[in-house]
RNA sequence: GGCCCCGUCGUCUAGCGGUUAGGACUCUGGGUUUUCAUCCCAGCAAUCACCGGUUCGAAUCCGGUCGGGGUCACCA
């Protein structure tokens, strides 16, 4: 049997569309599993929407989520160019070839492809057969005046030429199938399988749109979403693991696929098991690489040290990397602390013992801290939750923040003492020391 | 509108003639807990779009209806 060849073949439009994204795993997976070889092809063939660094925003995005070419633009291979744009002069032969044996024929500079008049249909790998009538293939244009061809007909000639043996490809196109079909059949070549996945609906239930939905795939990684995840998110759209898992890597999913267990209905692109999938892999994550990661995330200028001292208080909190900031900022900013900002009756003996308690600790560290404080709770009666939340909001000012104690660690004694002490002159003209 | 594809909880899905229609996310309640979160339990939620067949028996097979989507370019 012939060696199983797939290929995407997005246009260079200067982001990678997560739809492209959602083909290229299905290509990919389908490649790897079979032994077969994945081609990146860059289909450029509309001069007008050339758009500078197009190629490199769409190899980075591809690199980032771990999805790996075999042949492409960027790195060669036997069956190139991998670039419509350089093989102008072929298609303009291949079609004036259509022209002298009366398959096709010039008008107004372009040329057009006859009609077959037959009906056309292919057995879909996911969808079974499909037939369309004669009447839906019309002559149609596959040279440009401009020279340079049309979707489908550099398509076909290059899906030969690179020996494709199966175009895996989203459903929008199964209307596009019999054109290309008639198209194989001039050109004398044996068609490939064709597999249609559904399309990424939106929340509407329509083709996710650039203008209206979040589709560029560095949207994604702003806003802190891990390659893992969101890969992972992907092919549980339209596909199932044959064990019924949801967490898995794209190892995984490689091992798994099949074309048979793709759906043929069109999922809709909701991120909300994305977050949640987010925040299992960040989880996941050890704490020196996840300090790197944040790194980036953090307008604040900070370091790695810190970052890793940190991660293992907010790991737990945040399903994506964006979200950490939040809840850091008390360490790098002092809160402005007035009476109003506590709630316990008891914030003023709350703060007052606790400094009693701290000041006396010789050395700072969390076994210290957590001993005394749980002294100064018991002696004194106060309510542990109450206790404690008077202490966060002295310390952090807000109401959500990391396990406090492990924060006043960090923060350092003279930082936590310093901000207590703030947090007790709120407190001073309301409750003078008693006399005598 | 013509043609084509599709139709199981709100969402992602399992199911491939006999199941109390299962799981995940979301949501709700509870437990653990110094807040939040994690983690652990429990719960809500699909008359399998609808109507007819076929069959002893249908979410599963067939037909129709309705609904949704895609496509009909010298865009890809």
């Amino acid at each position: 049997m012939a060696k199983i060849r797939v290929r995407i073949a997005p246009s260079p439009t200067g982001y990678v569309h997560v739809g492209n994204v959602y083909g290229a795993l299905f290509n990919y997976a389908f490649a790897r599993k079979n032994d077969g070889d994945f081609v990146l092809r860059l289909d450029d063939t509309d001069q007008k929407r050339h758009i500078e660094g197009a190629e490199e925003v769409l190899y980075a995005g591809l690199e980032w989520l771990g999805i790996e070419w075999d042949e492409g633009p960027d790195k060669g291979g036997p069956f190139g160019p991998y670039k419509p744009s350089e093989k102008k002069e072929k298609y303009n032969k291949i079609a004036k070839d259509l022209v002298v044996k009366d398959l096709a024929y010039v008008e107004d500079g372009a040329i057009k492809l006859k009609s077959p008049g037959k009906d056309f249909s292919w057995n879909d790998a996911i969808r079974g057969d499909i037939t369309f009538p004669a009447s839906e293939v019309k002559d149609f244009v596959i040279l440009k005046s401009d020279g340079f061809p049309v979707y489908h007909f550099n398509s076909v000639v290059d899906d030969i030429e690179m020996q494709i043996s199966h175009v895996i490809r989203g459903e929008e196109h199964i209307s596009n199938t019999p054109r290309q079909l008639a198209l194989f059949e001039a050109l004398g070549a044996a068609p490939p399988m064709f597999a249609h996945f559904p399309t990424l609906r939106n929340a509407d239930h329509k083709k996710l749109s650039k203008r209206r939905d979040p589709v560029d795939l560095r949207l994604y990684r702003e806003a802190g979403y891990l390659p893992e995840a969101l890969v992972n998110f992907l092919c549980l759209l339209g596909w199932s693991h044959p064990e019924g898992k949801e967490v898995f890597s794209l190892d995984e999913f490689v091992e798994k696929f099949s074309l048979e267990r793709v759906r043929k209905a069109g999922p809709v692109f909701d991120t909300k098991k994305l977050d949640w999938l987010n925040g299992v892999y960040i989880r996941q994550l050890d704490n020196n690489k996840m300090a790197k990661l944040l790194n980036s995330y953090i307008a604040q200028e900070t370091t790695i040290e810190f970052l890793e001292s940190v991660v293992p208080l907010i790991k737990e909190r945040i399903n994506k990397l964006s979200e950490a900031e939040s809840l850091l900022t008390f360490f790098w900013t002092r809160p402005v602390t007035e009476r109003g900002t506590f709630e316990s009756e008891s914030a003023g003996n709350h703060i007052a013992e606790a400094l009693i308690v701290l000041r006396r600790i010789p050395e700072w560290n969390l076994d210290e801290v957590n001993t005394s404080l749980s002294k100064a709770i018991k002696e004194n009666g106060f309510k542990t939750g109450d206790f404690y939340m008077t202490l966060r909001l002295a310390i952090s000012g807000v109401k959500i923040t990391p396990p406090i104690n492990e924060s006043m660690i960090i923060l350092g004694k003279d930082e936590v003492l310093f901000r207590l002490e703030e947090a007790q002159k709120t407190f001073v003209d309301i409750e003078p020391p008693e006399i005598g």
